[in-house]
DNA sequence: CTAGGGTTAG
């Protein structure tokens, strides 16, 4: 238009703002100001409130109520606007202050402002605020429509108070969609699935929106495999995925860790069309790092044009899990000389995980204090886990806990449990008991406090206390987590538990095993029941390390996969010190690659070495 | 200007 001089209008300037707002486009934004001004335009109310938003949408807060406060006529659209403005920024205060002072400039706040502030709250999780205002709607004469109802009820479902949002879904009528979903979603994220996918088998018109909630509650409540059924179950109604509901996908199979499903997903993601998107290759990376496959992983990272901070943290991650320190710590230094990309808080989890699983304590201190000093990030919880850990691993117990001790946000069960771990690898039983004990107090349940407490009173002999927790276990119902591992076999997952039974070449399986156990034996393999602390005779604690999930899980792959082909196993605890010789012994004895992925971390065992050089 | 699903995280 300005090209062909032709005669541009006041018409034109909201919507080219509101380009500019979308894209974030602030120069851009400016010069459509600037021109707007000259054009005579500075004034007109409907270009000013789209000024205000495009402002507010660069971020440039102050810059919007600039423009917002010199106007001569607001109407309730430039109230929404710079509201809406304020809730991006995460400015409350600023909101709550301007809803009054939009009442007392006598302009009514509608259903739609409240709405917007709502769905802002729900977005950053903040209840207190949010509860102010649904104060001020009920003391209003505001007719709550089906939209600022489904806004207030995602507003608690999604800061996690589900019986608010469950009462306020019950007196709904009719239902809708949208409301169903934001109740899915927050009962899979407070982590009851279960009761999101009653509500999802109660809805009768379900769209790609509430099948994506309902994957995504599957694939972050780690139950990956029912997140790829309930996929499957989507496609056969004719639903097609789009993006989102892919990267929900790709994350299950990520958490499943099976490769050959792992390729299937990727095909299946590039014959929609949709792998050149960044975010999908981002959740490749991450899916082939925890399928196994750093190779693929970093294939995946090279070939993308663009990358973001997320690309290069999940690469960096790969490395880590893998126990790739030195590639971990070369890219991150890479990662500085990208343009437009620093890294965030949880890059730093990811650098700081690969040092603490290395070993690697002055460099993984270094880069604790670059990330505050340099980058200006405010350390969390996971990164003083991280140090925890750090510490604790290398036998450095008393700095763990000195770091315990000092942190500026009380320590949770992660650290507590971080610290407990490190004393148990390195017989610190006094500090042990101390840590258990702290843990207990935040975690009355958890299985790893009261197993470990039974243990050290037993190695003390104090039998008394090792009655009264076992006692207080059975009582409650609190048991070991039993051992899970589990094979890719021919597109199916085979899954064994310690000692299992099920399944249906059990009596070969067993066979292996003991052929197995004779061939290593014959290579230097000598049962090792350190890890067994309980009280059983050595012949009893023999068996139980005989039949732990992975040794199962080996041989059936020793079974069922052809010569030299690599056996991966995925475990859902951390690997035994037994086990673990176990797997080295067999890769040389075997000639075969073993790859397991326990809770934590990647093993490559090849030639009777092991890729985490046995720090884990 | 108005309601629901998303990738990296011990």
């Amino acid at each position: 238009m300005q090209n062909r001089a032709f005669p541009i209008d006041r018409f034109a300037f909201p919507p080219l703002l509101k380009a500019a707002s979308k894209a974030s486009a602030l120069s851009e934004g400016r010069m459509i100001h600037g021109l707007g001004v000259k054009l005579g335009y500075g004034s007109d109310p409907f270009v000013e409130t789209a000024l205000v938003g495009m402002y507010a949408a660069c971020g440039l807060i102050s810059e919007a109520r600039f423009v917002f406060d010199k106007m001569s006529h607001r109407d309730v659209v430039t109230w929404n606007i710079m509201i809406d403005g304020y809730c991006q920024s995460r400015l409350f205060d600023n909101v709550l202050a301007l809803l009054e002072e939009m009442k007392s400039s006598n302009t009514e706040p509608d259903q739609r402002i409240f709405t917007t502030i709502l769905t802002a709250c729900g977005r950053v999780g903040n209840l207190d605020i949010g509860k102010v205002v649904h104060g001020f709607i009920s003391e209003s004469n505001i007719v709550i429509d089906s939209h600022l109802h489904s806004a207030l009820l995602n507003m608690y479902a999604s800061s996690g108070d589900m019986d608010m949002a469950q009462s306020l879904y019950d007196k709904l009528e009719p239902k809708n969609v949208v409301a169903s979903t934001a109740i899915i979603s927050g009962y899979s994220k407070v982590g009851n699935v279960e009761a999101a996918r009653l509500v999802f088998d109660e809805m009768v018109d379900k769209d790609l929106v509430c099948w994506s909630a309902m994957i995504s509650g599957y694939s972050e409540s780690d139950k990956p495999q029912e997140a790829l059924k309930i996929f499957h179950e989507m496609q056969q109604y004719g639903i097609k995925p789009d993006q989102v509901t892919m990267l929900s996908v790709i994350s299950a199979c990520a958490h499943l860790g099976a490769l050959d499903q792992a390729k299937k997903i990727h095909l299946f993601v590039d014959e929609i069309g949709f792998g050149k998107a960044l975010p999908i290759n981002n959740a490749l990376i991450d899916m082939y790092a925890k399928c196994g496959s750093l190779e693929e992983a970093k294939e995946v990272f090279l070939r993308m044009r663009r990358k973001n901070v997320i690309s290069w943290t999940s690469m960096i991650s790969a490395f880590a899990i893998h126990g790739d320190v030195d590639n971990a710590l070369k890219y991150f230094q890479k990662m500085k000389f990208e343009k437009n990309v620093g890294p965030n808080w949880i890059t730093f989890v990811g650098v700081l995980y690969a040092c603490s699983h290395a070993g690697l304590v002055e460099e993984g201190k270094k880069l604790f204090e670059s990330m505050v000093n340099e980058y200006g990030i405010t350390p969390r919880l996971e990164h003083y886990g991280c140090m925890v850990d750090l510490y604790g691993r290398a036998n450095r117990i008393e700095d763990a806990l000195k770091l315990v001790e000092t942190m500026p946000m009380a320590p949770n069960v992660v650290i507590w449990g971080s610290f407990m771990a490190a004393c148990r690898q390195h017989a610190e039983f006094e500090l042990g008991e101390f840590a258990a004990k702290r843990l207990l107090e935040l975690d009355p349940d958890h299985d790893g406090a009261h197993v470990f407490l039974s243990n050290i009173y037993a190695k003390e002999k104090r039998w008394e206390n090792v009655g009264a927790v076992r006692q207080f276990m059975k009582n409650k119902g609190i048991s070991k987590e039993r051992g899970l591992s589990m094979i890719e076999m021919d597109n199916e997952i085979h899954e064994f538990l310690t000692a299992d039974k099920r399944h249906k070449r059990m009596d070969e399986i067993y066979a292996k095993l003991e052929e197995v156990v004779e061939k290593l034996k014959k290579a230097g393999y000598d049962p090792n029941t350190n890890s067994v602390m309980v009280d059983l005779d050595e012949d009893e604690k023999r068996e139980v390390i005989l039949w732990h999930s992975e040794k199962l899980a080996l041989c059936y792959g020793l079974i069922r996969k052809e010569k030299q082909s690599c056996i991966r196993i995925i475990k859902n605890l951390r690997i035994c010190e037994d086990c673990h010789n176990f797997m080295k012994l067999a890769s040389k004895v075997f000639d075969r690659e073993i790859v397991v992925r326990d809770r934590t971390r990647f093993h490559h065992c090849k030639d009777g070495l092991c890729s985490c050089k046995d720090y884990w």
